[in-house]
DNA sequence: ATGTCCCTTCACAAGGGA
């Protein structure tokens, strides 16, 4: 199974590049974030035209996840599932069972900067996101997948000192991070690198691309069952080049699952 | 060095968000 996570920065204005990797790329699941669609606009068609089921869970403006799956798409499930109506305005997350595996789609907030309003919420959504996976299958095969807004470690910036205020970085972002993955869920781009200077996000302004001035914040988290059969982890970085590039690139992880319902 | 991009609207310019 060849897994992908990918903040689009708008799927409207992303559209026609986000089909032409499909077609080169062809995973078999896909995790959108920032879609920035109603869910009346999402392009269902175009995706089913390529071979891919899609869930949508969107507001219009802001935030929108979606899932892609040709290994069939189950049991969808929207935000916490109703359990916490402050932490379910926005669109956050979105969660099926393609091919046997639970797999949610998650943009967790930006934080603007430490101690801001918006720095709680993402650390209450973050706490919420850990009681929503209480609700798991502990011996079920799990992909958390998506925009974590959070560097897990130095190395994942190129300037900790730099960097948004310190979110993303801060020890509280961090430790929420943690703790997902103390509940037996791996970071699977370390499974294969051990150095620095990868990136999945480089801010447009600046050109901190060319200048190697981004941070890994797109991850794909899962369980141990899993990763015991994890191949090829790649960051694409040659999605963020070209003409209207989102300003992150997408994550692919392959696995071969021990066994498909 | 807030140098970009994408969204929306009391819309064709400006503000919000990242």
């Amino acid at each position: 199974m060849r897994i992908v996570t990918w903040n689009v920065n708008s799927l409207k204005a992303r559209l026609p590049r986000v089909e032409e990797w499909l077609t080169q790329v062809r995973p078999d699941v896909v995790c959108l974030q920032e879609t920035k669609l109603a869910d009346a606009a999402f392009p269902a068609l175009t995706f089913q035209a390529l071979g891919y089921d899609a869930a949508h869970h969107g507001e219009g403006r802001w935030n929108g996840v979606a899932l892609l799956s040709r290994v069939g798409l189950a049991d969808v499930e929207y935000g916490f599932g109703g359990a916490d109506a402050e932490l379910e305005r926005e669109a956050r997350i979105l969660t099926a069972t393609c091919g046997g595996v639970r797999v949610s789609s998650v943009y967790v907030p930006n934080g603007r900067e430490v101690g801001h309003d918006h720095y709680h919420y993402k650390l209450a959504w973050l706490a919420g996101l850990s009681r929503y996976l209480d609700r798991d299958d502990p011996a079920g095969h799990r992909l958390l997948c998506g925009d974590f807004n959070i560097a897990p470690d130095d190395r994942d910036v190129w300037n900790v000192d730099e960097v948004h205020g310190a979110t993303h970085v801060s020890a509280p972002e961090r430790a929420a991070l943690a703790a997902l993955c103390d509940r037996g869920l791996v970071d699977v781009f370390r499974e294969r690198y051990d150095a620095g200077g990868l990136y999945s996000w480089w801010d447009y302004r600046a050109g901190n691309f060319h200048k190697g001035k981004g941070m890994r914040i797109d991850l794909i988290l899962a369980s141990r069952s899993l990763v015991a059969g994890l191949g090829a982890v790649l960051i694409d970085r040659n999605a963020r080049k070209g003409k209207s590039p989102s300003d992150h690139a997408p994550l692919l992880a392959d696995f071969s699952l021990p066994e498909v319902p």
